[in-house]
DNA sequence: CGGAATCCCAAAAGATACTG
DNA sequence: CAGTATCTTTTGGGATTCCG
């Protein structure tokens, strides 16, 4: 390679490093893609949404989706019927970010994969017993 | 849509929920996105690596590479050189993630491009709520 | 239902200093 | 250079309770 290439190479890294630190800025936290997720196969409620991620509190469920509604990814939106029935959707830029959770799903899918066959060769050469 | 379509639909996005949650899971904190980034560009040092990731302490830089190591993300390279030369490079398996890397790196990239426009506008119309 | 308020703990992360 | 060690602070997050 010649150096003018690897300049170029490294320039557009500098500026790769920095994007993926922006976006790591909004994402922070373990919640916050999955209920992006969560919300792309339509608006959901809390307590839906409560339900399919898994494990995650009422407090935090509440402090993230502010904190998503601020960055402008989710929508709240309130129904005056009775009781008043509150639903929460992805924006139009909320669905930004769809190719990436489905590139990092998809890769994600493919790592567990590679650990569970790590795992059972383990097993097999370790004592000659598998599942 | 039809029922079937959807059905389908919700099946595919619950597969891409645990993705993400396994790929968040070995991806977890601020760091490590950010050293596999760096060292995309080739093998860096222990120091090269404390530089480029800005504002990372030695200890939390030792913690993490070794995570990465664990997940065969990285290879820590020890050169029997005077002194001793060690140097961390992706691995074939780290690189799967480039992808995923490079797609984020870009979508942070227009968000913060979009954060600045809307700074700029706010600061120009300082009107109403926006829709 | 859709949260808010409070209390509390453990883990993460920062600062600083030190070592082979 | 390539990390450790130690200490402190901050944050994330669980549990529980309560409110409209």
């Amino acid at each position: 390679m010649i150096e003018q290439e690897e300049i170029v190479h490294q320039a557009e890294c500098n500026r790769c490093l920095a994007g993926v630190q922006d976006a790591m800025y909004v994402l922070s936290g373990k919640w916050k893609l999955l209920i992006l997720t969560a919300l792309r196969t339509g608006p959901k409620r809390f307590k839906e949404l409560q339900r399919i991620v898994k494990g995650i509190t009422p407090k935090l469920l509440s402090k993230e989706l502010k904190e998503l509604e601020l960055n402008e990814f989710v929508l709240r939106r309130v129904y005056a019927s009775q009781p008043v029935l509150i639903e929460y959707e992805l924006t139009n830029y909320g669905t930004s970010l769809d190719g990436v959770i489905q590139l990092l799903g998809e890769w994600g899918l493919n790592h567990r994969a590679r650990i569970y066959s790590h795992a059972k060769e383990e097993l097999v050469t370790d004592d000659g017993i598998a599942a």
